[in-house]
DNA sequence: AATCGGAAGGTTTTT
DNA sequence: CCTTCCGATT
């Protein structure tokens, strides 16, 4: 049988497939056999999907049956909220719908073992990665500039994500021509001696969870077998960032029924660096010949202005697959164009900006995004909205899950979970100080590398291995044994918070930042008691769904299971509901937003240095850019500065060659910097005519006909002193404090009564004089 | 063994 | 610029 026929079980689906248009329609109630849909940005891609699950189960197939694969938890998350929000809550929630990665490490759990993995097995983080990296090529006694650990790490995940183990790479003459030539012969072992080592400490880094998951399926058939038997249907979001491992593993699963459905954008494919393959949505044609193919061109999410600009960026690409994207949305405002001198100035802009359009339209502060090429630009930013009172988040950067306490904490854990865990053991051994130092662990690592056993087998048992400890070291190692095994004695009758909480204090680790008794100790507090109510909150979370019943609580090594695949983006609280989005645009695909900003777009920056020099990476600089428009729903602003600290020097920048790349009638004027406006516009007519010299350009439109342009509103500012009584439309009565700036940009601080001190720009803010104080 | 200070090195992007 | 690592000092 090659397509498992729909059971029949006939509900009235109309109603909701009835909020499709017609390609979206016809790609849902395509259930059967192998379907691509290729869906232009804000085409209604998750749309699809999820109804496609709803249509699914409303035809009556068993939940257990459907498996959903994403690329994000935070995409995972919104399908199935979706979902449920379609089906009800109940037989949706049997849908297997999670990442690659945490949908992967489920499966291992079950059948790693046949593998030779126990189902407690460590996930290492790339920090852990890289730290048993430069572990391995200093314990070699190789040169660590030359092999630097980011590089070593990213060429042994690049040969596990194309399924190539360290016999295969060592084999493969290819990959050791590529390494000679660079004058790294020797990763070979590293990757070698790396494997052995997360072998010894039954882990697995994020490769692994890919490439073991293929082992699986291709050693065991039967495992094969009956992961295809529960599969029946799978879905696979974001196709175009699959690589060779999860395509593999997709096809293996899907050979049975072939009841696939994969959606994505070729013009979206933004991780090619980390090994991701568009030609994997271009051979799916071969692997499956009558497969049905769908292209979604309407975009719901953008006004015209924007698609506009977004196709024109994207025709400069070579590589692509036809399609048209359109919107009957209006025009809509046009593209803002900001340039800064300085990338301190383009925060300051940045914020200026968002708050006239905030006064100006009375926009909550999630409304807005900002989106940047590398983190380290976040800073700039920042400054910039503090300095307004812009409440923001960051999200990604410097993750919650990557801090220095949060990971000590975590690592407990990990050792009461697998004890073998050495990573984890290396990191807390002697965190807080116990005394057992640099000298003793070097010992200890050495026997566990002779015997081919972990820190923690060593350290059960050090005099068996020779260890010349003295007595009093060897007491603390004991020590510190039994305190762990009494956490994984307790760690059987307790939940996940009150085990977690147990070991915050009785480990020290809360003491011991107590005791630092300076703002990071105190914050570093506030970090653990925040990771501790995340605990609190999952414990709690699973007395829910077990419908009141509070004898089934979460275990910590549940909560371990989840940990290791969260990033930040995935800790949404409620007092982040309402602040501005600072984010790097990779972390922003999938997300919408009405008013986006993406700045730094200077050559060298955006396009990175490190991707102009071959046609391909430009072209994903390009798609990349791409995604950044397209997140933008009614408005959208480009910023560059003229100048950038880059590590503590001060450089030059060009502005980036996307910018041209969309026609200037697409942009507005320019925003003024306030401080001399007749130099501004000649910047401006500088950055279209200098800059800008590849192309013809026609010449700029005036900004008289947009909807949104701040002559619009009455300036009433010209009488405005301070200490004056004024009366505000939703803000009340207050006193004027200070004012700053002139002209358009004139600024008061107002302290009022009902709601404290406010910034306010005079010419939106519409203040009425009531007394001169 | 712990602490402090200086040097060095690092910026893509993420599960 | 900021973080992290290493070595010298106590």
């Amino acid at each position: 049988m090659k397509h498992v026929l729909l059971h029949r079980k006939e509900k009235t689906v109309s109603n909701f497939l009835d909020q499709l248009n017609k390609e979206q329609y016809d790609a849902v109630v395509q259930a059967e056999g192998p379907v691509m849909v290729i869906a232009g940005a804000g085409s209604g891609k998750t749309r699809v999907l999820t109804y496609r699950i709803a249509y699914l189960l409303s035809k009556g197939v068993d939940a257990f049956n459907i498996l959903a694969l994403t690329f994000t938890n935070k995409a995972a998350r919104e399908m199935k909220e979706r979902v449920l929000k379609l089906v009800g809550d109940g037989e949706g929630r049997n849908v297997w719908m999670g990442t690659f990665h945490s949908i992967f490490s489920k499966i291992l759990r079950i059948d790693g073992h046949l593998l030779g993995y126990p189902s407690n097995y460590s996930i290492y983080d790339s920090t852990d990665s890289k730290r048993l990296i430069r572990q391995i090529v200093s314990d070699m006694q190789l040169d660590s500039k030359v092999y630097a650990q980011s590089f070593v790490a990213g060429r042994i995940s690049m040969a596990k994500s194309s399924l190539m183990n360290a016999d295969q790479y060592t084999n493969n003459p290819d990959v050791q021509t590529v390494d000679e030539a660079s004058g790294k012969p020797m990763i070979k072992d590293i990757y070698r001696a790396y494997q052995a080592r997360l072998k010894k400490a039954d882990a697995m880094d994020f490769d692994d969870l890919l490439f073991n998951t293929y082992l699986l399926f291709a050693g065991f058939p039967e495992i094969l077998y009956k992961y295809q038997q529960k599969f029946q249907y799978i879905m696979v979001d974001e196709y175009q960032d699959t690589n060779y491992a999860q395509y593999l593993i997709i096809k293996r699963l899907a050979a049975n029924t072939e009841n696939i459905c994969v959606v994505g954008d070729d013009a979206q494919s933004i991780y090619a660096f980390r090994g991701a393959n568009i030609s994997n949505m271009l051979n799916l044609k071969k692997d499956y010949p009558d497969i049905k193919l769908f292209k979604l061109e309407q975009n719901y999410r953008s006004t015209n202005t924007i698609v506009q600009a977004a196709n024109q960026v994207i025709t400069f690409n070579k590589e692509q697959i036809k399609k048209t994207v359109w919107t009957d949305k209006g025009a809509g405002t046009r593209i803002d164009l900001i340039k800064a001198s300085s990338d301190n100035e383009e925060g300051n802009l940045v914020a200026a900006a968002i708050f006239d359009q905030k006064m100006n339209n009375q926009l909550p502060n999630n409304a807005f995004a900002i989106l940047y090429r590398t983190n380290a630009q976040s800073r700039s930013i920042e400054e910039g909205l503090r300095k307004k009172n812009i409440p923001y988040r960051i999200y990604g950067g410097l993750s919650f899950y990557n801090r220095q306490e949060i990971k000590d904490l975590l690592s407990y854990f990990r050792l009461v979970i697998n004890n073998n865990d050495d990573e984890a053991f290396h990191r807390i051994i002697n965190v807080p100080a116990r005394g057992i130092g640099k000298t003793t662990l070097e010992k200890m690592m050495v026997a566990g590398d002779e015997n081919g056993l972990s820190l923690w087998q060593v350290a059960e048992d050090p005099n068996s291995f020779g260890l010349a400890l003295n007595s009093g070291t060897a007491r603390k190692i004991s020590d510190f044994i039994t305190m762990i095994k009494s956490f994984m004695a307790l760690n059987k009758s307790k939940d996940a918070y009150e085990i977690a909480s147990y070991i915050a204090t009785t480990s020290g680790l809360v003491k011991m930042h107590k005791d630092e008794e300076t703002p990071e100790g105190i914050s570093r507090v506030e970090n653990i008691e925040e990771l501790l109510n995340g605990i609190k909150e999952f414990t709690e979370k699973a007395v829910e769904t077990n419908e009141g019943d509070l004898s089934i609580k979460k275990s910590l090594g549940e909560f371990m299971q989840d940990v290791a695949l969260l990033t930040d983006a995935d800790t949404d609280s409620d007092e982040d509901k309402d602040k501005v989005t600072l984010m790097t645009i990779h972390a922003s695909k999938g997300l919408e937003f009405p008013h986006v900003i993406v700045v730094g777009l200077e050559e060298n920056l955006f396009p990175s240095i490190q991707s102009i020099s071959t046609r391909s990476e430009l072209e994903e600089e390009r798609r990349l850019f791409y995604v950044a428009i397209t997140r933008a729903m009614s408005h959208l602003t480009l910023s560059h500065a003229e100048s950038r600290y880059r590590w503590g020097n001060f450089t030059f920048t060009e502005p980036s060659r996307f910018l041209e790349e969309i026609n200037a009638e697409l942009y507005n004027k320019p925003k003024e910097s306030g401080l001399n406006k007749q130099a501004v516009k000649r910047n401006f007519s500088d950055s279209f005519n200098t800059s800008f010299t590849k192309r013809p350009l026609k010449p700029m439109h005036r900004a008289e006909n947009t909807p949104s342009a701040p002559s619009a509103s009455q300036p009433t500012d010209g009488n405005i002193q301070v200490g004056m009584e004024v009366e505000h439309v939703s803000f009340g009565l207050g006193k004027v404090i200070s004012i700053e700036g002139e002209g358009p940009n004139k600024k008061a601080t107002v302290f009022f009564h009902a709601v404290g001190q406010k910034n306010l720009l005079l010419r939106f803010a519409k203040l009425m004089v009531v007394g001169n104080g």
